[in-house]
DNA sequence: CTGTTAGCGCTTTCAA
DNA sequence: TTGAAAGCGCTAACAG
């Protein structure tokens, strides 16, 4: 009894009319608008309803205009916890409008939101939430014009009419920078998984601020270090190899979000290299484990749920009359714990002198 | 060029068809079947559907009969790292079969649950993959019988007719259980979040039997705290002011998932408790950063990605022509780190004699 | 191999 | 208020 009738074969509309000794419409009015019926005529169709076991199909009521139910969302990895709480924030606001949401991962690959960007569009969906790879916003900006509602997520709109939510991700690679310069660090690497994503290249051009705001020459201070997608197996042993073969080595390493700062404190631990002693790390997102790891992690705040809200109200919005395109800035925060101190040797090269 | 045109209304098959010069039924048959259709027509069809900007319209498609592309997946809470790990699973095996993903979080709330399946139902999904919480499987039972492929994640298909895809539940409780036993503990707390979910009442079970296997009265032994669902706020503290007013205190916790196991590390820390001295605390799942906590966590490891991606393989099998139901056992591992030792005071009680 | 036609289940005019 | 009829975009079944 829990979900409709059991056993027989579920009826449409007619079947319904029918069973009421009504005619289609008059279950249409009822499913639609219910003001308009009869109260009687009314109950009596929603008893044929869930005698029959009704269920409105989604696919045919598209297929009339009605608006879809159906939310895409496109995002660097659903797996990773920051994109995990961000998609939660959607799912959420989205339920509150009667809406689903689909998930899906790029893992940085621009093929790849290419094809669920196509895909989504072929469903019909109300409209998409994108964290995207691909630089230009041009597909984006005409899926829009289609008529398919864009929000961008941790992405400025630039001189597009998109919608955006993003976190001022200069100021948080800034923030970040700044503690290790003031720590006394002067050679820091940056482990990131693309230099082209914005969100990413903000933070980079944050930390480069910084750098220069203190009077030294970023090319000298900070180095990057990419690593492959979330795919691959050993990113993580990779990239920290990377880093301690770098000469002079970096005395402190800036990851770009804190399970990547989990990964490297992992490979780290297994090569015998102290944090923080030997080696600050920094992490990014602050993610609720970040102060129970060890050492507890120094990392750069800025907000998922509500980040994942926001996206989805606005696409809400969106459908509404005449909207605004609006872009919300949130701000990070940094969080200073146990895995950054000073680094061992002050100066730019082991005394020598 | 990205995606289709710009700018320009996007054309159906009725459009194509005129923009190529042929019939409406040669571009279907372009689209479905493209060995029927000669070469050459086919690449004008092909090229005039990239003119037109033609984006297939999934809605008609379903209507006319063919399989839907969206699967649904309705979990306890997508935000977990768990649960976000078997969704990418999940989407990954799916993705392989050209079909997207809907993610629902019920917080463990039955009303959820039934929700989210009448809406997916609405939306004529191609399958559902299912963790319930609600007890009875005959609405899911049902929904098969409609014509809904069901997989079970995380729940035994019992007697019914279901696929399912579990990992041994109360293999996982006693092996927490048995090495708890081991190190000399006698007051053992089980911080959990249902006691009626399967996985977790399973896991229950098995933590008794451990008990019972060493000649102990399961009751003496074992306490359960029952928190509230992810939504709450001061889930942990609240447990953790539990579990420490309990007489005479457990000397352990064991939590149900790892993430939790963080939240309860993290009030214990709050109020001076030293881990594992003063208690020992186990996790479940063995998530990428639990080798990581201070004190690297003692928990029990079982398949995510794995889990998720067999799930959804079960489920696109039932499409095919004639297919058995299956239940799939993953067995999970105890991981003894550095989160659980000995208790301070050996014994039932501090020795008083 | 290509063109014509009917209709999936629902909503929504319109007339009663 | 309710009932009859048209059609959303696509596909499958035929006839050419």
């Amino acid at each position: 009894m829990a979900v409709g009738n059991d056993g027989s074969r579920r009826g449409g509309v007619r079947q319904v009319a029918a069973a009421a000794g009504v005619s289609m419409s008059t279950v249409s009015n009822v499913l639609n608008r219910p003001d308009v019926v009869a109260a009687e005529t009314r109950q009596r169709v929603e008893d044929a309803m869930s005698a029959v076991g009704f269920v409105r199909n989604g696919a045919a009521r598209q297929l009339r205009g009605a608006p879809s139910s159906v939310v895409g969302c496109i995002v660097l990895d659903s797996s990773n916890i920051f994109f995990a709480e961000v998609v939660r924030g959607m799912e959420d606001k989205l339920a509150q409008a009667n809406c689903l949401l689909v998930t899906c991962s790029t893992d940085v690959q621009p093929q790849r939101e290419l094809h669920y960007l196509r895909m989504l569009d072929e469903q019909g969906v109300r409209g998409v939430i994108v964290s995207p790879v691909i630089g230009k916003l041009d597909g984006l900006v005409s899926l829009s014009r289609h008529g398919v509602p864009v929000v961008l997520l941790d992405r400025r709109r630039g001189k597009t009419e998109l919608c955006a939510v993003t976190v001022d991700n200069v100021r948080g690679g800034r923030l970040a920078v700044q503690h290790l310069l003031e720590l006394g660090h002067q050679r820091i690497a940056m482990v990131t998984v693309s230099t082209e994503v914005e969100s990413l290249a903000d933070r980079a051009k944050g930390a480069r601020l910084a750098i220069r705001d203190a009077g030294l020459a970023p090319d000298d201070v900070l180095l990057t270090i990419r690593m492959p997608g979330p795919a691959a197996p050993d990113r993580y042993a990779d990239a920290v190899d990377h880093l301690l073969a770098l000469t002079p080595r970096p005395t402190a390493a800036l990851c770009f979000n804190d399970t990547a700062a989990v990964g490297v404190l992992r490979e780290l631990r297994r090569r015998g290299i102290a944090v923080p002693t030997e080696m600050s790390v920094m992490g990014y997102d602050d993610v609720h484990f970040a102060s129970e790891l060890s050492p507890a992690l120094t990392t750069v705040r800025q907000p998922r749920y509500q980040l994942g809200w926001a996206a989805a109200e606005l696409l809400l919005a969106e459908s509404d009359a005449r909207h605004r395109h609006q872009e919300l800035l949130f701000q990070p925060d940094l969080v200073v714990r146990a895995s950054t101190c000073p680094p061992r040797r002050p100066g730019r090269r082991p005394a020598s002198s």
